[in-house]
DNA sequence: GGTTGTTAGTTACATTTTCAACTATTACCA
DNA sequence: TGGTAATAGTTGAAAATGTAACTAACAACC
């Protein structure tokens, strides 16, 4: 009998995130795809502009942890139906800043109240405590 | 100013699962990809069948939730490669009795070796209570 | 027993994602 | 200055996924 058969995978960490993240997000992918139609690629694309104002795709990628061909299919989408608005730079015209339409930030404003609620039925699972050191360590997990 | 101000999509729990859930597979999906050009999907049934011994593909689905046909696909391939095998079940030929052949349990026990050592890299940026908390919490989110 | 409904699993087709190659622009440096 | 390397972003083909329709086997009800 060896040590290794102390090592249960259902304990790995990895797959636990991966069946909560994917538990989680998936009644609040309906929303979005009911609403507006949009993929979840376009549904991140669309809130980290709101949040951050103004980006590049490569701005996007790295936050987002979402490969450039992504991001670039979840742009075009977007500047199609006018949620987002792309100027070049004007020193270095390889990059494109991005910035949500004002049709854009409302469709984003309408989805975060829709988020917020989200959140909070998911939240009543946990306690309070439970609730920061869980942001603290997924915080942690997620620096590469 | 309004209340909704104070919810910031940072701090949406779906958003910080997907991120770390992203982060800590991305490693590990690596080694199970370059070592055996398996897929997520196949690595989630092998384990599956490791640890439980004995599943109907709907058991995976319900297990890993996973939908059907990634399932049966992952079944399929898995299958061509002779990590497992099917049986028909006697009473009801509806369901298929898979199980891991030998050749499937080395790869497993291969993949658990190179888990258990990514868990522990993962672990190491959290502190013990943190990762008693984080478990529970990752539990409690899994239920829906 | 025969009709209808249900369940496990597969398959076909459409959509999405990945991978590699590509363009266009800027940086580096002899 | 010119040539090579690097970077931002796009595109096309191949692979994977999702959706819906399908087959096969069983259940339930008349």
């Amino acid at each position: 009998m060896t040590q290794k058969d102390d090592f249960d995978l259902r304990e790995f960490l990895p797959y636990l995130l991966n069946q909560a993240a994917e538990i989680s997000s998936q009644s609040f992918q309906r929303i979005y795809k009911g609403r507006y139609g949009m993929l979840r690629t376009e549904w991140r694309v669309l809130f980290h502009l709101a949040i951050y104002e103004r980006m590049t795709a490569k701005d996007i990628c790295e936050k987002a942890i979402m490969h450039k061909t992504k991001v670039s299919r979840a742009v075009q989408r977007l500047e199609q139906r006018r949620y987002l608005q792309r100027k070049p730079d004007e020193k270095d015209r390889r990059h494109e800043w991005l910035t949500l339409t004002s049709q854009g930030r409302t469709v984003y404003e309408d989805l975060r109240a829709h988020a917020q609620q989200h959140d909070q039925v998911l939240m009543q699972k946990l306690s309070t405590e439970e609730i920061t050191v869980l942001r603290g360590a997924l915080n942690a997990l997620s620096q590469p």
